[in-house]
DNA sequence: TTTTTAATGAGGAACGTACCTCTTGTCCAT
DNA sequence: ATGGACAAGAGGTACGTTCCTCATTAAAAA
């Protein structure tokens, strides 16, 4: 028995080719009865859609727009680049991608740009924007004009977003509390730094981390949060004075950002060896970092697994169909120095 | 400026529609100079078959078939699942699907296997099997009649394989090994456990293992292998011996399947709790027992990326197209209770 | 030069679906 | 009963590719 098509599903349901097709596109001018016929025609014969097929009669191009935020982030990069590769392949098939960057701690312009995309050309936008009262208005505009909305990296919990493509942020601070509870034996206290902890990923992160440290592992005391607002030479400056002034410092646990200040301040203190390092991220400075011994772990999530489901999930929900969880679900990645992925 | 089209080559490269199929198709009855001229024109337009259209076009039905192991392990239960549901879902888009599975240490009866399966009907098979001289054989057997060939989970280095889709065990035993050696802090020995020591994967995560706990952790002692044979019963009786025997252990690393036979006689020696456990594989037992805190960490491979990734690259390599190496490397999964995936 | 052979052109049908037009049928209100 | 509105049928073209046939041309062999 070969895969039913519509001409069996018109034959199994006693109405014609014109019939199924309106019934399966929703076109009007259908009773409900016979509604029913074909529905249940498709039902008895397991009728999936071909969807290959059906894009290439609509001549179906997908149009999607990346927002991300702009400025010097390896996170970022690495992201952009593994976008960059996802196009050339098969997974970007029929679809135009427009990458838009934007000023990442400046609501106005983030609504600017979103305004600027044309709504109408557009079926999907992924967005990596921190959540604003700004941002979740425009989310609803477009989200009215019939664009699917995807949160990438950080959730727009309260925003219409239809999917959310990223890691629980509070799940990957207790993954990294829990490795630094058991990595790092002796009683001591635990530097915690970020780019700002007015991102709710940062928060997120802290809070995660903490409940594991407090909970599970005594000997630890995490410190006040270190923030360095994007500023590499303030941040270098801070975790130096820090590192001095507090011998009692045993790890330190990079939430965001910014690995590269906070690496060169940990290398001229000349305590690196001592100190049990966890990062986020995988960039090409906490990739050499743990190849070095320098950082322990890096909790990570695979950047082309992110920016692949995106796409998919975007297109499955423009097409309407359901999305399968199992295969968008992003896993938190533990990764130390044996188990670094090759050359990317 | 849209995709190119056939249409658009024979324009640019001035022939007709049939030749640029044929060169497109290697089809015999063509010039070196034409074929040149047409390769040319697909150069310069960046002409990229659609793959969905030809698919349709040729009305093909890829035929693929999984050889894997059988008889009563959680691990190939949770392969199987995955391949159920991957099956259901838009990656089997015209594929036809069968699995055939093999008493895993019946070198003859695997051949057996490999040989009732129609060549002359399969496009590409995965092969789960240990590596013997007569699986060697049949694998060349099959490759000559234009099979493609995949080997999962463990390679068949010195077979014609086409693809190997699975982790380095020997990087996974240094995982593991690394993990041990950073989590189990006071002096002591190391249990080791497994399957069977003559399966190669065994061997190289031993190997691993081995090689970062002398090099790196010196106050650790890594025991000789314990090795089950699929005797459950067994297992358990040996593991409580030694356990009971040796005072001086303090971690257990479980290189293969047989998890639950392992946990059973550690919950009953009373000391799970002053061990640290690191198991392969994620299965309802290890899931369940790092849940509980009883394994400290679990080294895993993601199934489902695992039969994704062999329909994809058995789909690419029956259309002769080059693989997208990056989107099929698979990762060594480092899990602990706080990064454990959700129900799946 | 003529014959043979190989290379190429021209055109069309098919794959499963979408979407269009035009026609026919059915039912209800007037 | 008749018009109108809506439901359904019938048939077509298109999408990009494959694969087929048949005709034509150019080059090599006789």
């Amino acid at each position: 028995m070969n895969k039913p098509t519509v001409h069996d599903i018109a034959k199994e349901a006693g109405v014609s080719l014109a019939t199924v097709d309106r019934v399966l596109n929703a076109r009007p001018g259908v009773r409900d009865k016979t509604i029913a016929k074909v529905q249940g025609a498709v039902e008895r014969l397991g009728y999936v859609r071909d969807t290959y097929a059906a894009n290439l009669a609509r001549q179906r191009l997908y149009q999607f727009a990346f927002v991300l935020p702009e400025g010097p982030s390896q996170f970022t990069d690495t992201l952009k680049a593994a976008l960059k590769e996802a196009i050339s392949s098969q997974i970007a098939d029929r679809i135009a991608l427009k990458v838009v960057t934007v000023p990442a701690h400046d609501p106005h312009a983030i609504v600017r740009s979103l305004r600027s995309l044309n709504a109408a050309a557009l079926d999907g936008v992924a967005l990596m924007v921190p959540e604003t009262p700004q941002v979740r208005d425009a989310v609803a505009r477009l989200k009215a004009e019939g664009v699917r909305i995807v949160a990438l990296v950080s959730d727009l919990p309260n925003s219409q977003r239809d999917y959310f493509i990223g890691i629980n942020s509070i799940a990957a601070g207790r993954t990294a509390g829990s490795l630094m509870g058991r990595f790092a034996h002796a009683q001591g206290e635990v530097l915690v730094v970020t780019n700002s902890m007015r991102s709710r990923d940062s928060l997120d992160r802290r809070l995660g981390f903490d409940q594991v440290i407090s909970d599970d592992f005594p000997h630890l005391m995490a410190l006040p949060s270190i923030e360095s607002y994007d500023d590499a030479a303030r941040m270098e400056q801070v975790v130096c004075d820090v590192i001095a002034a507090r011998p009692g410092i045993v790890g330190v646990y990079s939430m965001g950002s910014g690995n590269m200040p906070l690496l060169n301040a940990l290398r001229a203190s000349g305590r690196l060896g001592e100190l049990t390092v966890i990062s986020h991220e995988l960039t090409p400075a906490t990739r050499q970092a743990l190849q070095n011994g320098e950082i322990a772990a890096v909790i990570a999530q695979n950047v082309g697994h992110l920016v692949r489901s995106a796409m998919r999930v975007l297109r499955t929900l423009s097409d309407d169909l359901p999305i399968f969880e199992a295969q968008e679900r992003i896993r938190i990645d533990i990764i130390i120095r044996e188990n670094l992925p090759g050359s990317r």
